[in-house]
DNA sequence: AATTAAATCAAACATTTGTTTAAATTTGCT
DNA sequence: AGCAAATTTAAACAAATGTTTGATTTAATT
């Protein structure tokens, strides 16, 4: 699906509210306020609200799998290196799609919209086969040890991570960082997270141990 | 705040459909029907729906607060088996009151209550601590290395425990763990979340690296 | 310029929302 | 039993909800 510009901003004016108040939080006069329109066009364009939704999610994901099909193929990385690309490139989607994130975490927990669960099961399926068959890759040139938890590797992976933002604001308190800009704030959080979990999984991967 | 067995049971009622539909999914009237009581002993024993939801947070955070605090004047252990009954203890929490968790994650990243939001921030505040001075402690006998970290690991510990629930049906289905019980399953996470983590925090405080 | 389609609008719609009321019932106490 | 307080109830309240309507404006096409 492919919308024009006046859609898109109806997408992102709700993916922000959505993230900030929750679906049931938001009303679709929340929506058309914020979005300087009249409410009857979220009908007219997306058919209801729920359907708004999805297509936030639809648009989303959308973007997120293109990205994962061109790290799988290229090969001239070795394993190691793949790992660390896959690292840095999801804490840098959770930091630049914060909110969409935080939307994806509660629609997990609810389970409430089928066709939005659905959609994530299959993109974490994906994701997962992706990693697994690196790991694969990494075990059978001897670089990664065997018996390894791929779900729960990737879980602390992007546990670590949600969790970095969801606690963001005390993080920063907590550090006294206060006096740093949002952008500032975020590239810092970037470095520490990546640098965090590369070496969580050296050692979980690495023989020594 | 002390409740009789009336208002536990819609303490406990509440916990449940919000958890499942969020607070604002959530009306009244479903909590009156699944709790089998009329819609007005709601507003007569807790006032409103936003203070019920706040009754929720306040007993259970009460809760926790008491097993943090007797852990702590533990002084027979070393500073690593405090740690690894911290891991065990949060772990436990998590599976037993998964519910909550999941209740807590969401109004975290909405704060839109900020009783509830004040409530949270104190406890996050009370648990870190604890660990801090728990590390200090490793640190000055000379077990746990320098430059740790102490919000970062806490993050890879919960983020890690809350996105197993989140994505508990998944990983169920990735291993075929289909066929055991709920509370084999638990039981089974339980074991799997604890030693994995262990195994991530010795590498991140332990000296070898 | 005329015609058709697309977009926008205010108003209305039937429900559902959280809360309150005032009467009825139950409970505890003397 | 009789009284007072606590509990429970059905009904009513205004406000807010998602969606639709039908008229009006704008844009595109002939």
């Amino acid at each position: 699906m492919t919308y024009n510009d006046k859609q898109v901003h109806i997408l992102e004016t709700a993916e922000k509210l959505f993230s900030a108040k929750g679906f049931d939080g938001t009303s679709v006069r929340d929506i058309a306020e914020a979005a300087g329109i009249n409410i009857a066009m979220i009908s007219y364009y997306f058919g209801s609200k729920e359907k708004l939704m999805q297509a936030i999610f639809e648009s989303r994901t959308g973007q997120l799998t293109e990205k994962i099909e061109s790290l799988l193929s290229n090969e001239s990385l070795t394993p190691l290196e793949k790992l660390n690309v896959v690292v840095d490139d999801y804490v840098e989607r959770i930091v630049s799609k914060e909110r969409f994130y935080k939307l994806m975490i509660c629609e997990q927990m609810m389970e409430k919209n089928v066709v939005i669960n659905d959609l994530l099961f299959s993109l974490k399926k994906k994701n997962a086969d992706l990693v697994a068959r690196l790991l694969l890759d990494g075990q059978k040139k001897k670089v990664f040890k065997k018996n390894i938890d791929v779900v729960m590797l990737m879980n602390t992976m992007i546990g670590t991570v949600l969790q970095t933002f969801i606690n963001k604001d005390y993080y920063k308190n907590f550090y006294n960082l206060t006096d740093l800009s949002e952008e500032e704030y975020k590239k810092l959080l970037f470095k520490k997270l990546t640098s965090h979990i590369k070496e969580l999984f050296k050692s979980l991967l690495s023989y020594e141990a």
